[in-house]
DNA sequence: AACGATATGAAAAAAAACTCCAAAACTGAA
DNA sequence: TTCAGTTTTGGAGTTTTTTTTCATATCGTT
C-alpha cells in the first residue's frame, strides 16, 4: 500500500508517451542510480529533457522530482529483502517465483477504497455484466461464477458482439465490468464507452494503469504488470487479475454478511452432484 | 543497522558545538518534518544558518544536505515498515499469503515426469477436450485458450451434457482433460470413465490426490489443497490449478519449440484488435 | 589585553528544480 | 493528400535550493 512505487510504475510504463516511457525505463532499470542523479542527469541519461522528467514525476502523483526521489529512497530501503530470494532451477519454480512477486505487487497496487466502492456498486446493481476477451474471458467467467456463488446474479460475456449489444441496452442500475490485460483492446474500450454512455457504472480491471480502457472507466482496479512481459508474464498477470476478483468478492461478503449464507446454500444445491 | 542514523545522531548530539547541536535536536525532534524542509527552513527552525546545517551533514559523513535527507528517508521508511508488520494484515494480504503457500506446495506436488508425459500426449493428440464444471470451468477454459495460443486446437466444455456426448465419441487419438477441484464431482468422473472406455487418454487435474476422479484417470496432476477449505481456500486452489496448466503449456513449447512461433503468430493476428 | 584557534552566519556563487512557451510530431477529418 | 487541431516535447528562462566563501564573533590561554 505504502510501497507500491516500482510496481505502479511498471504498470503505467507501457502506455506512456515515448519520452516519459524512456524516463520510466531508466528509473526502473537502475532505481538506486536515480537517487544519486539530479534531474538534469536523469534527463540526459534517459534521452529526454528536464521538463519531461518533471512531467513524469507529476504524472506519478508527486509534487516534483525531489518528492519523487524521497519516495523512491523509502521504497528501496524496504525493498532489499525482496531481491535476495529465488534460485530458479527449473521452469515451474521460476513461474512460481514470478507469480509470487506479481501477487505481492498487486496486493500493494490494490486501492482498498476503490475495492470497497466497486463492491458497493456491484451489490447495489440491478444487472452485472462481465466482459473479457481471449485470456481475459477467463477472468470474466471467474468473476461471474463467484458472484453467482454469493447469490448475486451476473453473467460473463466472452463474445465481443454480444457484449456490445448487451452494453447498448445498459441502464443506470447496470454495472459493467470490463477486463483487459493491456487495456488497449478495441472491443473492451468500445464496450466500456457504450455502457457508460447508457448510464451504467463501469469498472475496469487491467494490468495497465495508463490505458484507453482505464480512461474510459468510472473506476479502475490495477493488477501488477510483471517484469517479463511475454509468455513468462501471462500467468502472473492472470492470477493477479483473479486476486482482484477475489478481493472484490471478499469485500462484498464483508459488506453484506448474509451473502455467506447464500454461499453455503449454493454449496448444498450442488452437493447432490458429488459422491 | 535499523536506526543507524538516528542512533548515531543522538550519540553525537551531546558534544557538538551549540549551533550544530541545535540542528541535531531539531532533526531528532521531528525527523519526518525535516524531510519536507529545505536547508534554509531547517536553518531557520533550528535557529542557526544554512552553513551550519551543511557542516552538520558533513560531520555526519554525508556529502551534503540532499544526501543526508535521502539517508534519513530510508531510515524512516524501515521504521514505518516495522510498524506495518506488527499491524493486523487485511483480508487481501491474507489471501495473498495463503495463495503463495499454495503455489509453493503445488510446485512441490507437480511430478515433472507426469507433466512431460501429459504434454507429449497432448501434442500428439488428434483431439483435445477440456472439461470442468462450475469453478473448474475456468481452468478448462484457460487450458483451451492457452493451447489455442500455441496452435494446438482444443476446446473447453463447460456443459456436463455436452461433455458427456463429446466423451462418448472419443477415440484412441483423443486426449480428455478433466478438471475437478474435489475430484468427486459426478459429472467429471462420468466423463472420465466414458472417455477412457472409448480409448481416450484421460488426464485429471484435481486438488485431491485420493479421489474418484483420479482413480478414473490415466494420469493425474495434483494441485495443492489449502488448509482453509471454505471461501478462503477457493482462490489458492484455483490458481494452483492454473499453475499446472501453465506448467503443461511451458513443457509443450519446450518439447516442440516451433510452438513458440505459433505464439507470436497468434499475437500478430490479434494485434489489429488493439489501439 | 593579545593571540590563535575555532565557531558562526551573511552573502555570493553554483547547482538544481521548476515553469513557460513555441516548435515538432501526431491525429483525424476533408 | 492537405490541413486544422491537439498532444508531446525540449529549450530557455525563472525561481528555489544547495553549497561555498569569507568576514566576524567567540572562547580559552597566556
Amino acid at each position: 500500500m505504502t510501497h507500491a512505487l516500482i510496481a505502479s510504475l511498471r504498470a503505467a510504463a507501457g502506455d506512456m508517451t515515448p519520452a516519459l516511457a524512456r524516463v520510466a525505463e531508466t528509473v526502473l532499470a537502475q532505481p538506486d542510480a536515480t537517487l544519486r542523479q539530479s534531474i538534469t542527469e536523469l534527463a540526459e541519461v534517459s534521452g529526454s529533457s528536464e521538463a519531461s522528467v518533471m512531467r513524469f514525476c507529476r504524472d506519478q502523483g508527486f509534487s516534483g522530482f525531489q518528492d519523487f526521489k524521497l519516495a523512491l529512497a523509502k521504497e528501496l530501503a524496504t525493498d532489499e529483502r525482496a531481491r535476495d530470494i529465488g534460485s530458479p532451477s527449473d521452469d515451474i519454480q521460476r513461474l512460481v517465483e514470478t507469480a509470487i512477486i506479481s501477487l505481492r505487487e498487486t496486493e500493494q497496487l490494490i486501492v482498498r477504497k476503490d475495492v470497497a466502492t466497486a463492491s458497493r456498486k456491484l451489490l447495489d446493481a440491478s444487472v452485472v455484466e462481465c466482459f473479457g476477451i481471449a485470456a481475459s474471458a477467463v477472468t470474466a467467467q471467474y468473476l461471474a461464477y463467484k458472484m453467482t456463488r454469493i447469490g448475486k446474479f451476473s453473467r460473463a460475456l466472452g463474445d465481443a458482439h454480444l457484449a456490445v449489444m448487451a452494453a447498448g441496452t445498459a441502464q443506470s442500475g447496470t454495472v459493467q465490468v470490463v477486463i483487459s490485460s493491456s487495456g488497449s483492446t478495441i472491443d473492451a474500450v468500445r464496450v466500456a464507452d457504450l455502457a457508460r454512455s447508457k448510464g451504467a457504472f463501469v469498472i475496469g480491471i487491467s494490468n495497465r494503469s495508463k490505458s484507453p480502457l482505464i480512461a474510459a472507466c468510472d473506476l479502475a482496479l490495477i493488477a501488477s504488470w510483471p517484469e517479463t512481459p511475454l509468455t513468462g508474464g501471462a500467468f502472473p498477470s492472470k492470477i493477479s487479475q483473479l486476486l482482484i476478483v477475489d478481493a472484490l468478492v471478499a469485500e462484498m461478503t464483508r459488506q453484506d454478511p448474509k451473502r455467506l449464507v447464500e454461499l453455503s446454500r449454493t454449496a448444498e444445491v450442488v452437493s447432490d452432484r458429488s459422491f
